[in-house]
Parts: C-alpha cells; structure tokens; sequence
DNA sequence: GCATAATACTTTGCTAAGCTAGGTATGTTG
DNA sequence: CAACATACCTAGCTTAGCAAAGTATTATGC
C-alpha cells in the first residue's frame, strides 16, 4: 500500500526546473527551521511546508539531517514520548548555528543578485490594480 | 596547456552547499541574461559574472544553452565577425520570454519563502553603530 | 606557409543530491 | 494478535553542474 506521495513530475515538464532550483538550498532551510528550538524530522517537514512552501519528502529529509549531523551541525536526542512512539529531536550546535549565519549571508548575497537580473523581466508585472 | 579555471573546491569544503544552491538557477539566469538582447556563449559567461557574480564555466553554459534551444526556449544563429571567429548568438523565443516570466515569478515566491525563514537567522545583524 | 596563440564552441566522465518507493521499528486500538 | 498510525531509514535512479579535455576558425610570428 504504496502512500501516494508528491505527484510523479513528468520527465520533460516544465516545472523540472523548479525542483532543481530546490537543490542546495533543502539543506540550509533544515538548519534555518532549527534556529527557535529542536524540531524532529516529520516535524521538520510540517514546518517548513507551512513557514515557506518548500514540500520535502521524507526520503529527501533524512539523508540531509545525517549528512548535517555527521558535520556536527546538529545534534540529535532519542526523546520518548508518552503518547506515541520515539522521536529523534535535532538541534542546531554552535558550529551549527555559525554555519547557518554566513549561509544565510552568502544566500542573501546570492538571492540578492539573481532578483537584480529579474529586475528587468518583473518590471511591467507591476500592473496590480 | 590546461587552461586554469575556477579552483578545485575540496570535496568536503564547508562550500561545497555554496555550489548546489546553483543548480537549477542558472537555466533561469541563462535566460535572463539574454532578456535586453542576444548575446553568445561566452558573452553570456561575462554577463552574468558581472551582473550577478555569477560565475560559470564553459562546461556549464553550453549543455545549458542547447537544453534551452531543444526546448525552444532559444533561437541560436551563426554570425561570421570581421575580426574573429563565427560566434552563436542565443536570443529568446516567444516561448523562453513566456517561460522566463514564469520563471521569475516562481523565483520569486521561492526566495521569498526562504528570506522569511530566514529572517530570524538574519535578524541580530543589524547591529550597524 | 607552417607553427603558435587566441577565441569560441563541444564533449566525456565524474560526482553530488533529491526523489520515488520501498522498508523497519515502535506504539496504539479493536 | 492483527491492523493501523507514527516516525525514521535505505536503495537505486535520474539530473545537472563541473573539470578537463578536444575541435574549429582566425590571427600572428618566424
């Protein structure tokens, strides 16, 4: 009973570019939804789906929390909850929240430049009555 | 004579991410750059290196080109120079210009999203006496 | 005129990363 | 105990950028 997931994204569809915009950027939003307090994995994802529309499967989340935690930009804790089953709880380190800082910066420098090069084609769109 | 390009960027350097944040951006900067005017491969590379500190190898640029061009979101014409060589200048099609604004909108949803969340990551920097 | 250099475009092979589609483990409910 | 829900993990595929090489055309040096 396979969980119907995100739709399948057709091979040559116009939107594959929006996916691979996404690259990159998954792995500074995970440590970005950290920065107010530890959040576990599904939670992670909950998250971000609803702070900035960014859809993660799981299989997408997992393998960026270990690869970020076997940088020991985060910390993880098995926590046991009464009402339901172990969670593992992520939590930004110093060196964490150090990195995420200049991600940010470079990220902001980087969106920064790229909104420039838009300037141009999103300038008539301001037709807004 | 290998021509020395961009340094090695070490496997595991801590700006290896810095590189993935790309992927997918630079289609749409590609486009972009053509927005004001036709311009060639290389010129291309110039552009976006100054206008957004972009900065592309020839590698990178031309599979992106003739992607572009067999989705005909570019049209590339042959052009003999008095002084030079024959050059490709890429221009967008009606569907590229289409398919660029549509680009840019989504662009601009996608980094808003992420600006916001990282907002409170940015927030204590502006500490500027 | 042939070698060298410069400009411009192309191709090959590698690697990294997200995604689909499974799977496992733990706990709850009938 | 069976069925289900929650939470986490893994394998294999695909895509895309990149480094490094190669080709083609024109200009320059001897």
């Amino acid at each position: 009973m396979a969980k119907p997931r995100i739709p399948p994204a057709n091979g040559d569809s116009p939107d594959r570019w929006e996916a691979q915009l996404r690259k990159g950027a998954l792995e500074m939003a995970a440590l970005a939804s950290l920065w107010q307090g530890p959040l576990y994995g599904l939670e992670i994802i909950r998250f971000l789906e609803s702070q900035s529309s960014l859809v993660l499967a799981e299989g997408t989340i997992y393998p960026i929390l270990n690869r970020l935690k076997a940088e020991d930009l985060l910390a993880a804790e098995w926590v046991e909850v009464e009402t339901g089953h172990p969670r593992k709880y992520y939590s930004l380190t110093e060196s964490g929240r150090h990195r995420l800082r200049r991600m940010a910066d470079a990220w902001m420098s980087f969106s920064g430049g790229l909104s420039r090069l838009l300037g141009p084609v999103l300038e008539r769109q301001e037709i807004a009555p």
